[in-house]
DNA sequence: AAGGTTGTTTCGTTTATTGAAACTTTGTTC
DNA sequence: GAACAAAGTTTCAATAAACGAAACAACCTT
């Protein structure tokens, strides 16, 4: 019986981000109290407050304009339909499954973890221990470094287990080698994955980056030692970069 | 000096909103308090906020569970890069102006007007005047009346002007019979504009849903009624409404 | 330097948020 | 079907934040 008359402080949140992205141009504080009917020093301690939760950001020089966020692009890209998501990644997969014949996957970051979305073995060889669902090693798997190079300090305390369990002898387990790593990704652009899980296993994955949202994806290939060796890295990478943006375009046809 | 050091409300709505958004399936009240920290009471009483502004929507029974919601795709979308969105409608403008020889265009919804984003006149024959830029009178042209007839009360009566200008002797001008036409639309799906603007001239326009977000933008066709008349409607429409569903693909691959 | 515009701070009042505790509902087990 | 556990809901007093009028500062114009 007794709705909701009170308009809740969220509800003027909202109706200013909407008004941010829907404006034809950046608009102004101003005009978003115009528009909104908000008086002014209201909107301005809102907007500060969206801007302080990174839902929108500032571009003008002197505060003057505002755009949607990224960790409103990141919800949203998070908030995607699991299946609709994974059937695009599987298409990925099975792609340079079939170039390389090694098993490929896509991993997504989740809450707590780093989980495979999608994978492709190629029909001879070893059928490999990525299957979809599976959680993975963030501070082993290519693929998860490949994520986490990319995530703010407090994301990677998260999902980072402490200590850093040792999978095989080459496995890294201090947070300082972890940090050299992940910066040696950020510099190259792929991750690599040497027997840090499993003995003559290795994998190399690339970040997947999503306008506006940073990377939660990453597109990786692993197999035996043995056979991934003789694959030219930079043809590896290539392809795998490849994959990545053409996946970003898949989902990100749409953004900024 | 002195950053921002107590979190505010705003943070924990977001840190929810992400939790919903980034679980790897439905998440329920319990598991979310467990995942962001926070107290039952108060995860609840986030989560009914949320709720009811329409950024997560309940997709369980007995509010069990929550996704991304309405109001959230709503400025996902409206925040699109204007560019890129206005070379998807260009696309599909040019090709259905190709198909029937006459001039296509689409449109967009905004703060407080209807406005042209695209539009292809065809080689030869008339240019008329729906420029990308321009506004929409919002009671007579079939595309604004494609876009207003899924809107809300309260989005009717920020962008209708009271009263209504006759334009022509067609024009609709009390709101009661726009009530009654834009019931038509929804009934079947497409919008007319007859003589309502300019004498002799008439158009065509469907809406455009984007999954999660509702009708932002419509695609129509003009022209002279002498030659409108004798295209089939139906054949017309259909092809209005393919054109409406690919651009929809184009933006919403991205959507559930 | 006067006049308009836009962004910012202050501050007393009002209102919502907060979370422990107690309670209700729903589901499971024996 | 009673007994138990788990998930969701309500209550409520202390606390904290939202609110917006007014006054202020910065920035353009002319």
């Amino acid at each position: 019986m007794s709705e909701r008359q009170k308009t809740l402080p969220l509800e003027r949140y909202m109706r200013v981000a909407e008004v941010v992205a829907a404006s034809h141009q950046s608009v102004g504080l101003t005009e978003i109290a115009v528009l909104t009917g908000l008086p002014k020093p209201t909107v301005h301690r809102l907007i500060n407050a969206l801007v302080d939760t990174g839902i929108l950001e500032a571009d003008g020089a002197h505060y003057k304009s505002f755009t949607v966020g990224r960790r409103l692009w990141r919800i949203l890209y998070l908030g995607l339909d699991r299946d609709k998501v994974a059937g695009y990644a599987q298409i990925v997969c099975d792609d340079l499954a079939k170039e390389f014949k090694e098993t490929c996957y896509m991993v997504r970051l989740g809450q707590r973890h780093v989980r495979a979305i999608a994978r492709s073995a190629p029909d001879q060889g070893h059928r490999l221990h990525v299957l979809p669902g599976a959680e993975l090693p963030p501070h082993a798997a290519s693929s998860a470094k490949a994520i986490l190079a990319y995530q703010d300090g407090e994301t990677l305390d998260r999902l980072l287990p402490d200590p850093l369990p040792a999978l095989t002898e080459h496995t890294i387990t201090s947070r300082a080698d972890l940090e050299v790593d992940l910066a040696r990704v950020r510099e190259t652009g792929y991750a690599i994955c040497d027997r840090e899980i499993d003995d003559n296993v290795m994998a190399y994955a690339c970040p997947i980056h999503l306008a506006g949202a940073g990377v939660l994806y990453s597109l990786g290939v692993t197999g035996p030692c043995s056979r991934l060796r003789q694959i030219p890295t930079e043809e590896l990478v290539a392809a795998l970069k490849q994959g990545a943006s053409r996946f970003a375009d898949m989902l990100g046809a749409v953004a900024g």
